[in-house]
DNA sequence: GCCACCGTAGTACCGGGGTACCACCGCCCC
DNA sequence: GGGGCGGTGGTACCCCGGTACTACGGTGGC
């Protein structure tokens, strides 16, 4: 029997997945939870098999409720589910140490296969995401030992940044364009460059647009 | 006896919504559309009291076919819904003829509610549009007193901006791309860029960023 | 009736942003 | 000493964003 937590802020969406969920003679819906606290606690609580997450909640996202409960150590697999197809959830996602990704608008059947496969310690990744994902990380491939060590305490999203990682990012948020931020720290343009993109991909951002969004949320700069 | 059809692209979606009416003594689920096209097809087959309409679909929107239903002089009510409480939805909803706009991540009762006022001729917005809907269309009405113009929201670098303007710029401080806002705005990317444009000349921005910062710091959006 | 403004749409063009990939150096730590 | 990581720098390439026009229907005001 496998147990299961939804965490997703729509009720109506996790009627769906309840619905669906004990239609299933193998699959049992420990809680729901309506936010990225609440599931964390529940977590705790339940010790489901699998947490059905969804991305975008309120307070506490899913993405930052992941981090942590993986952190935990426990057994539990967090399966992110979202409304988007966009890779930026997924490379934040995966690397905040979710089983699986995939997207809210598939087959019932693919949901529920889902589900089995992350209980079971596989992982699962949407068909349409597959590609993106090996493209973007087959560089990144001989650093996984696998030995996943706990991101630095403080921030939310920004704790993979290294510390002038931090600092650029700053400035993306001030509206510096990469001309003005290599000439203002006296840097190369191609460095700015490497630096930007590598704020991006570990943000899970799409675009500086993104990073400056993320950047004012997270407060690293506040509105003047 | 009330009668629903439910459009929606989603299956879980769907699945969700087809359970929680089918609990309900007094509803009836006729059948389930999958996009714009199938939902006009089915309304004109099966005549339901009331259109359950999401508005992202894949080929025929959600507002164009409610447009469209509107158009026969059919006795079919359209209650929109959408996962977005954004009110430029609500424009067009509501233009197009629909009878009630709810987000999904209302209460089952709140749906259910709603179903039930739009089948016996009532409107229904939801509460957390209201408000803004009535911001923005008060002074579109015959200004009945007389007395104070409505000024512009927030700041004097936005006083400027024409409703459509704000509405984009809102947007672009939310990251969409030119090619998202015309997708999800139902416009040209060419009608997109020239907005993009007059609201970066308008507010002395130089690009885009410059524009998502200006949003934030105005507070026309607020960090999530 | 005319004009200004708004929203829509199009074409053509250029430059910066972002990506992919590579490389070197100076740490610090097994 | 070897290796990983962070910071720096480079080249080549493509696409989106932004600019500069033009245009046209609708609406409201004078």
């Amino acid at each position: 029997m496998t147990t299961v937590l939804i965490a997703d802020d729509q009720p109506l969406q996790r009627l769906g997945f309840r619905m669906l969920l004990e239609s299933q003679d193998d699959l049992t819906v420990l809680g729901e939870a309506a936010n990225g606290a609440e599931a964390i606690r529940m977590t705790a609580e339940l010790h489901p098999d699998v947490v059905l997450m969804d991305i975008r909640m309120p307070g506490l996202d899913g993405i930052e409720a992941t981090r942590r409960i993986v952190a935990t150590g426990d057994r539990t697999r967090v399966l992110i589910l979202t409304t988007f197809d966009l890779d930026e959830y997924a490379y934040a996602g995966l690397r905040a140490g979710a089983s699986g990704f995939l997207v809210k608008d598939a087959q019932p059947e693919e949901l529920l296969l889902g589900i089995r496969s992350v209980a079971s310690g596989d992982a699962v990744v949407a068909p349409r995401l597959t590609r993106r994902l090996l493209d973007a990380y087959v560089q990144h491939l001989p650093t996984g030992d696998g030995t996943a060590e706990v991101p630095p305490p403080g921030d939310a999203r920004l704790s993979a940044l290294t510390e002038r990682e931090r600092e650029i990012l700053t400035v993306i948020g001030k509206g510096w364009t990469n001309t003005e931020i290599a000439a203002r720290l006296h840097l190369a343009e191609s460095t700015v460059k490497t630096h930007v993109g590598r704020i991006l991909a570990k943000t899970g951002s799409r675009d500086r647009i993104q990073a400056v969004i993320l950047a004012y949320d997270t407060k690293l700069v506040e509105p003047s």
